[in-house]
DNA sequence: TAATATATTTAAGTTAGCCTAAATTTGTTT
DNA sequence: AAACAAATTTAGGCTAACTTAAATATATTA
């Protein structure tokens, strides 16, 4: 079954605010989330569940269903292998690419993936530590923690970020904070949940827990 | 201005029935390129008329306007750019990459573009020959004449073809022809204007009026 | 539990891009 | 020049994806 640009939208974002179906997604989050009226969402969710894409009962929000969750992989897969092309082959800089990708994920050719993972090595991640779906969808999970929750005196590797918006991203190259860095929790300030780190060894970086919270290590 | 897929594909389609701008070109052969009805056409340029794109006048035809003109070189820049990275990196076949190029086409990024050209090697030619239009919108233009014009005893390189259709660009294939080979004129049958050549040295080669008329070449 | 606030859906309307059928214009014959 | 044929436009309708405003369901709180 094919989608338009707006539906495999639609279906990404129920994907990732379902937190991969663990709960249920209201139409105002969705509204809020795609910038558009909640009567907009009703009507969409609609068609997306007599797809079958969907679960969607009246006044009671939706989740992913398998076919979903399909579709969500693909794109993701085609979002990322895109993202780790222009950061690896363009030059773009990890702030550079979610607008592009954003276009490029809805190209619509298999063969085309499928030669642009070979051309890349068959990368397992993108430029911001997401996880790419292989050709069946199946992503492997590493276990990861959120920095805010490191103890202090202890490291790990800077793996993923989790929110990989242009300004958090920006506000990492500024701090020269970068993926595969190792992270040493020097100090945490109860006060306002701030954190001294080192990043690689060098030192004097101080973060707030909006970015802890946001950056995610292995140990 | 930013322009629709839909609105793109009506302005290159425009750009190249008209040659450029040389001929005025009808409602039907446009309703006949794009397999739309004659009316759906009516109602498009009448609205790319209003954007100043194309030049229309009731029941007359309608032409390209320059500022059309510099959207079709933006899109046929865009096309060929992406016709060459298909075949150069991702090892696309030249009758593989129509379809997909012609989606890819359609991404609006400005710095994508830039990148893919510095990333290419700023090539000038399309996998089919075609120029492809630099960042201002020129092209550059050599003096090609078709190879059904192409005297007994004569060779000439070729450089393009004129229909990038997969059927045609297969039949080449068959008869292992290629762009940049050396086209020797053996024969001409007067009988069906068919005519025998050599590619590269190569012999035993007949081909169809239809094929030398859609053959470019140089000498 | 009833009143109120919030969330959601429905209703009605818009635009892009198509359709078919009818009306109109232009081109070609006689 | 009138009649006919072909090309083109207009009229009316459709679907996808939105909008705002009104109606309705659910949640909260007095
Ligand atoms: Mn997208
Ligand atoms: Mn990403
Ligand atoms: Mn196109
Ligand atoms: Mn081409």
């Amino acid at each position: 079954m094919d989608l338009t640009h707006t539906e495999e939208n639609y279906i990404k974002v129920i994907h990732h605010l379902s937190n991969g179906g663990q709960q249920l997604v209201s139409t105002n989050s969705l509204a809020n989330y795609l910038g558009t009226s909640p009567a907009a969402i009703t009507d969409m969710i609609q068609r997306l569940h007599q797809k079958g894409l969907i679960i969607y009962q009246k006044y009671q929000g939706v989740n992913i269903a398998a076919p979903g969750t399909a579709k969500a992989m693909q794109i993701l897969r085609r979002h990322r292998l895109w993202e780790v092309f222009l950061v690896k082959k363009l030059k773009f800089t990890w702030d550079e690419v979610q607008e592009v990708a954003e276009e490029l994920e809805h190209v619509q050719s298999d063969l085309l993936i499928r030669r642009l993972d070979d051309y890349l090595d068959h990368p397992s991640y993108s430029p911001h530590g997401e996880p790419i779906p292989d050709i069946h969808g199946e992503i492997k999970t590493q276990a990861q923690i959120v920095l805010s929750q490191l103890e202090i005196g202890s490291t790990g590797t800077l793996v993923a970020v989790k929110d990989d918006s242009a300004p958090f991203l920006q506000y990492l190259n500024k701090k020269n904070i970068y993926l595969g860095a190792v992270v040493k929790v020097l100090e945490k300030n109860s006060f306002d949940q701030s954190m001294e780190i080192s990043i690689d060894g060098s030192i004097g970086i101080t973060i707030s827990p909006k970015a802890s919270d946001n950056l995610l290590i292995i140990c």
